[in-house]
DNA sequence: AATTTTACTGCACAAACGTTCAGTTCTTTA
DNA sequence: TAAAGAACTGAACGTTTGTGCAGTAAAATT
């Protein structure tokens, strides 16, 4: 009986955050091993049963979001209230960064999107009032091989274009080839060059921001390099990528194996966008946001609260 | 400026309950040593600006209720919902300890009072609709030397009986005498004497439970033990006291230098007493509660779901 | 029914944590 | 202004907690 576990998770987590008991003394109390409580408290925070409130100071929040934007020489920034939980924040993030690009919508415009969880998020949470019949969305990226993750580009790309009524264009083309050679010969492609010249034509765009840790790097999640390609990426001081552009810490884009395969929307290309929205949460991802700043890739930024205290704690 | 310290505490927070980073990387970030964000979130939590909220199964509540009526014998139960913190769980017990004392309060009543920690809540916090002119309130234990803690015995009465509009009888004695000899003298002062008796007769009673701790422990805590002593105590057998007298954990009484010198209610009556509530919080009264019930020492108990939880993994 | 797969357990280790302590700074008081 | 006291700091230590792992039991598959 599952509503029977969940008692008892509630019971654990009582005794370990409201009569502080340490996870041994629950061991011996409730009759599990020490381990199990430890994993047990870990579904207790999964499961919502237990929440951390932190109380607030809402001028702090706009406080906070006029210095990134001094420090990070941005447009706009959004910061939300962060929740327990990455997922919750997430969220927040995607729906946010969603309202934001139906603001700036106008007829005739032409958006980018690129891929990755939050903009998974944003799509679906997505649910504008009326249809834009004459706007295009733009595949930024090659599409991924494996769909285990709905985080595709070419899938997101259509399913924004569906929900703004929108019109939209495809790159008919895999994320990484297996040489340069055959970048080269793909970008020759009359329907491959067309939708690449579109890219220089973006009226705004939509981007996640990936993390440092090589093992949530995009092109290792979808097989195209091993875990110790990322890693040598990664101690080459590579931090992260912008629409699969490989960045250093400072923002600048270096020559590496990696980019010459990619078939993705070029780096001084993206620079150029009116209005990059990019959305990133998490104490992880602060470090690549600031790198991405710097390299000058979105000027607005929709993150969350532990995000931003800590990009503002780094800077 | 102490709304500065206050929004570093909430930063620090946050990037530690909603942004799961490390103590380390907090200090990393915000520029701190280590320790000192380990102690910044022990302020966070003790001035609530984080807390931590667990869902509830209010039926669990209620069958708890039941339970422990059950296995430990006892004519009635109320658990409170615990809080984050214990002196917010100690509060509320206080609260409906004295509720309950109104509830069962009858013209012509002779009230017993002990002494402690949660007796002082509960004389705190007791706001009576009416005055009980013709109860009598009765000290059941001698008073301290110091009043550093206002939880004397004498005092509690004094300002219970006031609360009450009732009448009170003062146990003119220090709670430890030097020899049983004393003692003994001491009982047969007329004065005292009368008191005693009075004791014999009490229609209900309000006792606290304390903890196993030693140094938590009466005696040692108002001078009349040192610490080595409690120790000493602890480790024969004897688990805390039920108004001054020291008990063990099978709840039974047994002869010790301390009892000797006591002067306080005896055991024997206390059994007697037709209404006893005992009100006491925490996992660290978990165990004592149990011993005490075993001893027949109180039938009514208010307590938290902590120690209740506590209490039910253990029988 | 036999075999593979999956899910779960507790051990043992490594990381993260709270706390004591000695040294320091900042207050108070004379 | 000097001396005594209180409050605070981070280094070092011992405890507490999370997690990889090998072993085991249950579930799914053949």
């Amino acid at each position: 009986m599952t509503t029977n576990l969940r008692n008892e998770l509630i019971k654990v987590a009582k005794l370990y955050y409201h009569g502080n008991c340490s996870q041994d003394e629950i061991a011996r109390i409730m009759g599990y091993s020490r381990p199990r409580v430890s994993r047990m408290l870990t579904m207790a925070r999964e499961m919502k049963i237990v929440e951390f409130q932190i109380s607030d100071s809402l001028i702090e929040l706009e406080n906070m979001e006029k210095q990134l934007k001094e420090r990070l020489g941005l447009k706009d920034v959004c910061i939300l209230p962060s929740e327990s939980g990455r997922l919750g924040s997430m969220n927040a993030a995607g729906i946010r960064a969603g309202e934001y690009l139906i603001d700036i919508l106008k007829p005739g415009m032409r958006i980018g999107i690129s891929w990755g969880a939050t903009m998974d998020v944003m799509v679906s949470q997505l649910s504008p009032e009326r249809k834009y019949e004459n706007v295009k969305v733009v595949q930024m990226i090659g599409g991924t091989p494996t769909s285990s993750f709905n985080v595709d580009s070419r899938g997101l790309t259509v399913r924004l274009a569906n929900k703004l009524g929108a019109s939209c264009s495809i790159l008919q083309a895999p994320q990484y080839v297996s040489s340069k050679k055959v970048r080269d010969m793909l970008l020759n492609e009359p329907e491959i060059k067309a939708h690449f010249k579109l890219l220089k034509k973006l009226d705004a765009a939509l981007i996640g921001i990936s993390s440092t840790n090589p093992e949530h790097s995009a092109a290792y999640r979808a097989g195209y390099i091993t875990i110790e390609e990322a890693n040598t990426l990664a101690k080459n001081g590579f931090v992260t990528d912008v629409n699969g552009n490989r960045i250093f810490k400072d923002g600048s884009i270096r020559h590496n194996a990696m980019n010459d395969r990619l078939m993705a929307m070029a780096p001084e290309d993206i620079r150029q966008i009116p209005i990059t929205i990019a959305a990133a949460v998490g104490e992880e991802k602060a470090e690549t946001i600031i790198s991405a700043a710097k390299g000058g890739f979105f000027n607005v930024l929709v993150t969350d609260e532990v995000a931003a205290i800590s990009i503002l704690g780094r800077t």
